[in-house]
DNA sequence: CTTCCACGGGAACACTGGGGTG
DNA sequence: CACCCCAGTGTTCCCGTGGAAG
């Protein structure tokens, strides 16, 4: 038997950090004082509020571009920025950010928006119009322009039950304006797909994307620099090295996803750590890349409905062949059978399919197949292995009657 | 031109759990 | 405390619709 007393010291004395300050990686709340390579998208959003210094208001923004793009950052530093200059020009500016996966019904918007102004919303319980109109009293007490960050819009509205809900959303806030005497409120839209984009110009006449700014992902050389840039201030001296940054920034270029970039460089530097190494290697690199992947597919399918992982073990076992939905709904009929689960309508595993498709597990096209009706062809997205290995987990699936495969 | 099958929007329902009122 | 009101969630039911094979 080892001797166990102590086994903490030890652990923090023997191994030393490779971290200087560590939270200059952790993308979530670290915003540096450098936006690298977003000028542009910076000056444009700026010169879009300004007019709110001088007591208009703003039209509504929509800012678009792929994940990692840095478009949450750069619309919270200026957002700051608008609030101290308009302090300064004794103009009174609140604002209010939202991240929609959050606060994602319409109840939930007002409740915080009431509650930021000093209002006490409970979180459930009250009429929709209660909520609204103590937000529209308490905010109209005195002038001020308020703005309201949406940020993750897409996901909201990807959530098929809430899309009716965003665009009443999207309407009772812009049309909250003309209710207000005093007060001032414009919007601005985050939203990393385009598919959201898109559909607000075609159907909806909403004046969410008067403004649009558009993010394009980052390239190589500048992953580059912002890699060099964070591990400048996060690690010691001599860990990270030229070929280290080039490195994840290859890795990550095809993305040009920055928050990625940095997730890597971040736990590439935890595998050098435990591993005792100085400085981190390639292969450091190479083993923070596939545990990245693994924490996604973990991530997403564990936490998912017994009947949706159904569904998707339903497509694994059709895997071979041209999937379309009517197989598949087949195939999951057996195996809930099996299991002695309630068997769902095809309406709700069509939706199912739909969620799928949207965390990138399927893939979809609609066809029409003549004669034979209108369906679509579902295909797996990711290993089919990887799947298997995290859905089997799941204490239910695992006791499948082997006769079903 | 018909036919077929699933698409996908929307209404309705059941149930849960908290708020407000007398 | 009893009772009703309300929002949220997960689901079913209903139904108009698309589009190429036959």
């Amino acid at each position: 038997m080892v001797n166990l007393k102590g086994i903490f010291e030890k652990l923090i004395n023997t191994r030393t950090t490779l971290f200087q300050d560590k939270k200059v990686l952790l993308d979530e709340t670290y915003i540096p004082e450098n936006l690298l390579h977003r000028e542009t998208e910076a000056k444009k959003l700026a010169s879009i509020l300004a007019v709110a210094l001088r007591g208009e208001t703003p039209s509504n923004i929509l800012i678009y571009g792929k994940s990692g793009a840095e478009k949450t950052a750069v619309a919270k530093v200026i957002a700051d920025e608008l609030v101290k200059t308009g302090k300064k020009m004794g103009r009174e500016i609140s604002v209010v950010y939202l991240d929609c996966q959050i606060f994602n019904t319409e109840y939930r918007v007002f409740a915080k928006l009431a509650n930021q102004f000093g209002g006490r919303v409970p979180f459930t319980g009250w009429p929709m119009e209660k909520v609204y109109n103590t937000f529209k009293e308490l905010a109209d007490k005195k002038k001020q322009y308020i703005l309201v960050i949406l940020d993750q819009i897409d996901k909201v509205f990807f959530d098929r039950d809430h899309r009716k809900e965003i665009k009443h959303l999207l309407y009772l806030l812009t049309r909250i304006n003309s209710e207000f005497k005093n007060t001032k409120l414009s919007l601005i839209g985050i939203s990393p797909d385009l598919r959201f984009v898109k559909y607000l110009n075609l159907k909806v006449q909403s004046s969410l994307g008067r403004e649009e700014i558009e993010f394009l992902p980052y390239n190589e050389e500048q992953l580059k620099d912002i890699l060099k840039q964070r591990a400048e201030s996060a690690f010691k001296e001599g860990v990270s090295d030229e070929s280290t940054i080039s490195l994840c920034a290859k890795l990550t270029a095809q993305d040009g996803d920055a928050r990625k970039a940095i997730d890597l460089l971040k736990i590439a530097g935890e595998i050098a750590e435990i591993e005792c190494s100085d400085k981190i290697t390639d292969s450091h690199i190479k083993k923070a890349e596939e545990k990245i992947r693994r924490n996604k597919i973990n991530g997403t399918i564990l936490p998912m409905l017994i009947q949706k992982k159904l569904v998707l073990y339903s497509a694994l076992l059709l895997e071979e062949n041209r999937i379309t939905t009517g197989e598949l709904y087949q195939k999951y009929k057996e195996l809930a059978r099996a299991l002695s689960l309630d068997i769902l309508t095809i309406r709700r595993i069509s939706d199912f399919i739909f969620e799928l498709e949207m965390s990138d597990i399927l893939s979809c096209k609609v066809i029409s197949l003549g004669r034979y009706g209108r369906t679509k062809e579902i295909k797996l997205e990711m290993n089919p292995l990887e799947i298997k290995r995290v859905l089997e987990e799941d204490e239910g699936i695992l006791n499948f009657p082997s006769f079903l495969f």
